[in-house]
DNA sequence: CCGTTCGGTGTAAGAATTTACAGTATCATG
DNA sequence: CATGATACTGTAAATTCTTACACCGAACGG
């Protein structure tokens, strides 16, 4: 429970992000509460981070971050080309197209770092309601389980199939009968699975 | 338009911004891009803010504002439960479900106030690749076009119907085999078109 | 060949900010 | 009354960040 100085502050602090796109440095905190000594400001920012309000960078200005009641916390996805040419996260990581913004609510999971978005070409997978022109959120995962929608780089192109395991063998599998093309898992690598699927219409 | 450096270290502070709540400090996107001078950074900033990609505070760190191609315009999506009983936006406007923040990026259109989102129950429309579970973001249209996936109010509740013209009659047509029905569009409301798809896996 | 743009290096001054340390005053509580 | 929590004052050092200035090299267009 935050003290009625405590909550102003932090009101403040709210306001201020939303007007400015930064957080106030500690003098701005000052001037605004008439407060004459940095080291007031301070305590309180202290108090903030000790209930959990607030957490802040290890020294540097201006890295007030806030949670929880946070200003949804917006993950900013890359969105690469259909025909990804080597591994996004390596040194020639290619250029993403744009990036889409979404929330952790759109998403279903939390974005952790490395996570992409790919446009599908092709209707290598139209049975598992996946189309030419859909965009794929992939999420690296060290270990897909079976069954899941993997996103997969064979002959340098990136590819999405359904991780199947046949007679205790893992193989790949397209959503579309018009290709039967299954590949043994060991000489491809599986980049992520696709967790969410997004289809802009007309 | 953005050189390719510039393009990057736009891309750096976007993701930045996102994942710190506050921008990058010079000697940080120093860091990141392996530049050794603080100025050879403080000429990409200027020429971002030349052209209008961002704005900067007189002095102070972090004070690096995006403008426009902006992380801010999040919509916030209400997203109802899968039986609308009312037309949402009127007085007995249904609770949300909850929100979905989307970029106008993902949405693939500008949302105007009245879009919201809906559930999808059911298979009627599984060959047009929307399933039982997805996510629809509808926007409130006063004319729908023909061919379009409308979100119609049938008995008091919302479905999911392709709008179609047969001989100059409209009528509202399933993506499903097993669900034959159609309804003439007269004795229905259309509460908007679906511009956006969203599904989640496992 | 010359000027321009892009993308830097290197250095240093100076401004802004954070942090630390030593106190003070008020109020509620046991 | 003593204690602790809250909410500061005041000062100074340390750190971080921005800005300015001088200069370099490659690529490109005329």
């Amino acid at each position: 429970m935050l003290t009625e100085r405590q909550q102003a502050i932090f009101d403040f602090i709210l306001q201020f992000r939303n007007r400015n796109g930064c957080s106030p440095s500690i003098p701005e905190i000052q001037r605004q509460f008439d407060i004459r000594s940095p080291n007031g400001v301070v305590g309180h920012l202290h108090a903030l981070e000790a209930k959990g309000y607030i957490r802040r960078g290890e020294r540097g200005s201006r890295q007030i971050d806030l949670v929880g009641h946070n200003a949804a916390s917006i993950a900013e996805v890359p969105l690469y080309g259909s025909i990804a040419a080597g591994f996004p996260e390596t040194a020639e990581t290619p250029r993403a197209e744009t990036f889409l913004g979404l929330d952790e609510t759109t998403l279903g999971f939390r974005p952790k770092n490395g996570c992409f978005a790919l446009r599908v070409r092709g209707d290598s997978m139209k049975d598992a309601g996946i189309f030419d022109g859909d965009m794929v959120v992939v999420e690296p995962t060290p270990s897909p389980r079976e069954n899941q929608i993997v996103a997969a780089l064979i002959d340098g192109e990136c590819t999405l199939k359904r991780l199947v395991r046949v007679n205790g063998k893992w193989f790949l599998k397209a959503e579309n009968a018009a290709y039967p093309a299954l590949h043994p898992r060991s000489d491809l690598v599986i980049q992520g699975a696709v967790r969410t699927v997004i289809r802009r219409m007309q």
